[in-house]
DNA sequence: ACAAGATAACTTGTATTTTAGTTTTGACGC
DNA sequence: GCGTCAAAACTAAAATACAAGTTATCTTGT
């Protein structure tokens, strides 16, 4: 019995059970709750939980597809490693996405446009508020405050890709995300400030109601590649959470 | 019993069996073998091939991240019909990703963009060979034609992508691409000519060998989206093929 | 004839058992 | 002491069995 870090945990009744162990064990291994390398055994996990093997196979399948798992047959299932090039290739697909979402906005109706901005203003103000409510009782470091800033973070750049006009942008991205939310995750508060990505946050909204749509685009791609200027102090902070390959 | 179509078929050994009923029904799906709507019964799909629900269920879930299946909780799993605006989104991202990988061409050395020309070059030289093999003894739209020059068509913006350096960016395509497949598959040869399609590649890869990747982007992008024209007759023909929702 | 409710015939979800493959370990021969 | 081979102890894969939910049909009462 290697997993003890697992609390007991009563699951949501309103889903299938192998759907509600997918979306704890996301969880706890983009908060790193779960380290890299940590074997999965379906045994392990079934007893765990007292349920049966099958749920538990069908969210290892999830979680694999998402890459944070790696399932080799007949040995195991284990956590995968965080590794360099494939965090590279995250932040390629995603500044594709993301810019070309963003640039669609050239061509989107006043009508729709205002409505957007609306909603990106009212997300930068609930991101503020976070930040500001940090004064002395929570920590920038507890889970909880990284947690909310990162759903609101995400929120943010959802809005952006429905500028796309198809929510198939932001739901791409979600699909290949999920390592680079462990890294975001790290990162946050301790290698990053919220402060600097909300500053970015704001210069992007400001060109776009500018309608200095190229300009907000510049600063939309250094912003989704600032994360990996974080890569390297974590790496060398947890050494042993990344694969061996580096570059 | 609704399924007949589905021949009784060798699996090859050395794969698990749900792997090898996937790839066997993504084929059958995108080649519309099995039409959009069919029912895809665990049970009756265990029964035909003499293997237990198990694996088939794991084929089934794989199929459904693919957008080729939906399983509806507790009522049954069905082949999923093609809607307008999936095909927009993955539109949409492909030429997201696939004009980035290929802008990034303009800072490759040239020793790579060297050797990602041949193959380019190889690979059109095969189009070419395998579209000049089709005078009377085999037909343009005959299935093993089209699967052959779709794989080469693949082949080809495979190549674009690499210009990207990261696997990634052809993973990503890949992974949304299914439904885009079946319209390509029903295009092909009958509201799509290779002809067309080949001379778009070789005036991308004309402008590429020039090194005018500004060119050769608008080429690709136009390319891309061109499926989109084949798309109003082939509903016209199979009505019940696809979603309602006609935006 | 019609509407409402029970029931039976489906479906997938979950549990349990069996099978088959990998790895490790320990014993045996060299 | 060392290399090899075999068996045991693991793993996940697949088969089987059961539970629970959904839908359609059929009955029954009005």
């Amino acid at each position: 019995m290697k997993i003890t870090i697992l609390p007991k945990c009563k699951f949501n009744a309103d889903a299938t059970i192998a759907s509600q162990l997918y979306a704890f064990l996301r969880r706890q291994i983009t908060e790193s709750c779960i380290v890299p390398g940590t074997p999965l055994t379906e045994n392990e996990l079934a007893m765990h939980f007292g349920i049966s093997r099958q749920p538990v196979r069908q969210a290892l399948m999830k979680l694999s597809r998402d890459g944070l798992v790696e399932i080799i047959p007949q040995r195991g299932s284990f956590v995968k490693k965080i590794s360099a090039s494939n965090l590279k290739g995250i932040c390629f697909i995603r500044s594709a996405i993301e810019c070309s979402a963003l640039a669609e906005a050239k061509h989107m109706s006043s009508k729709n446009y205002k409505q957007a901005l609306e909603r990106l203003a009212s997300n930068l103000k609930r991101q503020q508020d976070l930040v500001d409510s940090i004064d002395g009782n929570s920590s920038m470091e507890s889970a909880d405050f990284r947690a909310r800033y990162l759903r609101l973070d995400d929120r943010f750049h959802a809005i952006l890709c429905s500028f796309s006009g198809t929510d198939m942008a932001w739901e791409t991205i979600q699909s290949i995300n999920a390592n680079m939310d462990r890294i975001r995750y790290l990162s946050l508060g301790e290698f990053s400030e919220p402060e600097a990505l909300m500053q970015d946050h704001e210069c992007i909204y400001q060109y776009i109601s500018e309608r200095e749509i190229d300009k907000a685009l510049e600063v939309l791609r250094a912003h989704l590649y600032e994360i990996t200027s974080t890569y390297k102090p974590i790496r060398r902070k947890n050494i042993d959470w990344f694969m061996d390959e580096d570059k």
